[in-house]
DNA sequence: TCTGGGGTCCTAGGACCC
DNA sequence: TCTGGGGTCCTAGGACCC
């Protein structure tokens, strides 16, 4: 058997962790630059605002309506999920850490499974003051099903064990797992219209019509079990960062800011990782949605030596910056993409290269080190800019409770 | 006034090889 | 004056997820 184990409204709920007389009152996260509504608590569904929704639009009806709303302060949430997945990695011994509010859990050979997925529920809440649903059933598409169905019938203390005959003809073909807005609309055109009729499709069929990712749904929906609990997540693929400007960048010097300040970021996760690129990828564009010229570009560079240092990630970036700028355009957005990445044990370098300074991975790790203590970017590279005006608003952002010194919460007894 | 960010996997099609 | 068959590898793009 196999669990789903989801947070509440996850940003909204970490908004109320260190704000308990926010218990009951409304409250909206907004997406990078205050743009628009990414999580919201009960009460603000209720209230009938959906996610998406852009904010300067709904600004004032969120104040009559006494909303609070809070910028995204990813510091805090990701803080605040590894404190939920450890508890249930103390709880159960294979966790797969699916994103950053879900995990799949394996509870073979649990006996008592309401008893314990109530237990998980009650102890998550308990240690970490998030609330979770547990979906539990027979395999991972139909644990994403229990979870959805325990959401939509409160009361039931956010548990819900499905066991077969499975009550899938009450679930909508867009709620499956894997199925997503254009396979629906396919799907729906052949007939099938809940998760029950899908389930009834031939495999051969879902193959040959569509894909093996979807015969697999197809057998996880008849309790076949296909997809398997992945506890060490592989290493990543590629590492991106990439954001939208506050109002838009028409110099050369801003948007070499920027991309220094993204090849930066994005050096830092690598390191965090421990993989090194052999290839970085820049891109810089303008709003799609913009009535004015448009352009898209991206470049890229292949390094003869793998590296995840800021110094030769900045370099290349501003490198690549240099033969796609194009003057006259009004650029929304940039990112940084590193791929080809290798570990240090897969990392190839060349057989008369010059081996990289020692001292760059010195200066990275007291580099890191220093930022991890005293904060993001404390010590930065010159020109990835000192003002920043480009640089996204939060608003409304709330203190970095757990992540941050100066942010910790006092407490008077 | 605005319209997020960061991933994975699969498939189709072209280049190239024998 | 014609043009098979069977591979691999790579890339771009589309689908999905949160």
């Amino acid at each position: 058997m196999f669990a789903l184990v989801d947070c509440n409204n996850f940003y909204a709920s970490c908004e109320r962790v260190f704000r308990p007389d926010w218990r009951k009152t409304p409250i909206a996260v907004l997406s990078n630059n205050d743009a628009c509504l990414i999580a919201r608590s009960d009460e603000v569904k209720e209230l009938g605002y959906k996610l998406g929704d852009s904010y300067f639009k709904l600004r004032k009806q969120l104040q009559r309506d006494g909303v609070i709303v809070r910028s995204s302060n990813y510091a805090l949430y990701g803080d605040l999920s590894q404190r939920v997945m450890e508890c249930l990695e103390d709880l159960v011994p294979r966790v797969e850490v699916y994103s950053i509010d879900e995990a799949f859990l394996d509870l073979h050979g649990i006996q008592d499974l309401p008893a314990f997925s109530q237990k998980i529920a009650r102890t998550v809440r308990q240690w970490t003051s998030i609330p979770v649903s547990v979906g539990v059933a027979q395999t991972k598409t139909l644990a994403k099903l229990a979870n959805h169905l325990g959401k939509k019938s409160r009361g039931s203390n956010n548990v819900h064990i499905m066991e077969p005959p499975y009550p899938l003809d009450q679930i909508e073909i867009e709620n499956v797992w894997g199925v997503g807005r254009r396979l629906s609309l396919r799907l729906r055109l052949m007939g099938i219209g809940t998760a029950q009729d899908l389930a009834e499709l031939d495999c051969m069929t879902a193959r040959k019509k569509f894909s093996v990712v979807l015969e697999r749904t197809v057998r996880e929906l008849r309790g076949e079990s296909c997809i398997e609990i992945e506890e060490l997540s592989p290493d990543p693929q590629h590492l991106m960062v990439s954001r939208g400007f506050k109002g838009k960048v028409t110099t050369k010097h801003q948007l070499q800011e920027a991309v220094a300040t993204y090849a930066s970021r994005v050096a830092e996760k690598a390191r965090a990782k421990g993989v090194y690129a052999g290839t970085i990828q820049l891109f810089i564009r303008t709003s799609p949605f913009s009535k004015g010229p448009r352009y898209v570009n991206n470049a890229s560079w292949t390094f003869r030596n793998p590296c995840n240092d800021n110094l030769s990630l900045v370099k290349a970036a501003t490198r690549c910056l240099d033969t796609i700028w194009k003057e006259g355009y009004a650029y929304q957005k940039a990112g940084v993409l590193l791929t080809d990445l290798s570990t240090e044990q897969q990392r190839i370098t060349p057989l008369f290269e010059i081996t990289p300074r020692k001292t760059t991975g010195e200066l990275m790790r007291m580099l890191d080190c220093m930022n991890q203590r005293y904060g993001p970017e404390t010590v930065r590279i010159a020109s990835s800019g000192i003002e920043r005006p480009w640089m996204m608003s939060r608003e409304f952002l709330s203190p970095s409770y757990t992540t941050r010194w100066k942010d910790i919460p006092t407490v008077r007894a």
